[in-house]
DNA sequence: TCTTGTTTAAGAGGAA
DNA sequence: TTCCTCTTAAACAAGA
């Protein structure tokens, strides 16, 4: 295949997949998040190939975008003019592919809704109840919070996301593919998904949806050992979205504690390759602009 | 009317 | 062979 950045995609198709391309997309933006049309532009703008036949994969992008999980769907403000909804990705989705390959990732991501539900079962029936409870709560909160996200608020606080380099950002994925070795791109991947940045836009651009969001989780159980890996859960806590979501393995691999010990269980132990010294909190000396889409070849 | 978003279905191809 | 991912197509609803 050629190589991206030299002008070969004329008239060839990119080796990426919708769900990379997508990424990319949304990745290339200091905002971390995209309306539909505008990753549209961006594809289109560094692949001609997407230039015809939009609407076939236009179709195909959107279909994407709803059906896999690890796109999330931020509302705008209702003052906010503009048409749809801004897209980003989820915070766990850093690692995805495998094999330096971005046409197929190597398990789909998943959000744990299914792991929670049957964790539920098993649950006392009052806990169960209790649960719901919260959730329809959150939900309310979410269809009913004013205070939705605003491209100027992400740009508040932004300061770390300017100097992060997540997995799907263009450059990293495109360098990755032509430089680095495939296990050491994979390796750099894992521990970059731990420090997404959506944690930051979140607590800026709602604040207090946040912090209730995360106060009504708690009661589901999050373990002592929680505290360590707080950001990943907080990072997930909006849109509606209140439950941890893992990529999870098509074939269950085997871990350590059973599923009857909580959710907590499992936090920890698909975040347990992610240093500590990589959370968001930490300052990083990458100063490199995320925002510069074209590939550094 | 057009765009956006969701859902379902089918087929191709890769991996185990 | 089976399972899974990806792509494509299509229908439909909602909103600007």
């Amino acid at each position: 295949m050629p190589r991206p950045g030299r002008n070969t995609y004329s008239d060839q198709k990119p080796p990426y997949s919708y769900i990379s391309l997508t990424a990319m997309a949304i990745q290339s933006c200091p905002e971390k998040m995209l309306p539909l049309s505008e990753i549209y532009k961006f594809i289109m703008d560094r692949f001609p190939y997407y230039k015809e036949n939009t609407q076939r994969w236009q179709n195909s992008l959107r279909h994407n975008l709803s059906f896999n999980d690890c796109f999330i769907k931020i509302p705008r403000r209702p003052d906010q003019p503009g048409k749809g909804s801004f897209w980003a990705l989820h915070p766990s989705c850093g690692d995805m592919f495998e094999n330096g390959s971005f046409l197929r990732r190597r398990k789909r991501f998943k959000v744990m809704m299914m792991m929670a539900q049957e964790h539920l079962a098993q649950s006392k029936q009052s806990d169960a109840a209790h649960y719901l409870q919260q959730q329809a709560k959150l939900r309310i909160l979410a269809a009913t919070s004013t205070h939705m996200p605003q491209m100027s608020d992400y740009n508040v606080g932004m300061s770390q996301s300017s100097t992060f380099k997540h997995p799907f950002a263009i450059e990293n994925i495109m360098a990755r593919e032509y430089k680095v070795p495939v296990s050491l791109a994979f390796s750099s991947m894992q521990s970059m998904s731990a420090s997404y940045p959506v944690h930051n836009q979140l607590t800026t651009a709602w604040p207090h949806m946040y912090n209730t969001m995360v106060d009504s989780v708690s009661p589901i159980s999050m373990g002592g050992d929680y505290g360590t890996y707080g950001m990943q859960l907080k990072s997930l806590c909006h849109g509606g979205q209140t439950l941890p979501a893992i990529p999870v393995p098509i074939k269950p691999t085997p871990t350590p504690l059973g599923l009857s010990a909580g959710l907590s269980s499992h936090i920890p132990s698909f975040l347990s390759n992610s240093p500590q010294s990589l959370s968001p909190t930490s300052p990083r000396t990458d100063t490199s602009s995320p925002s510069s889409p074209l590939p550094s070849l």
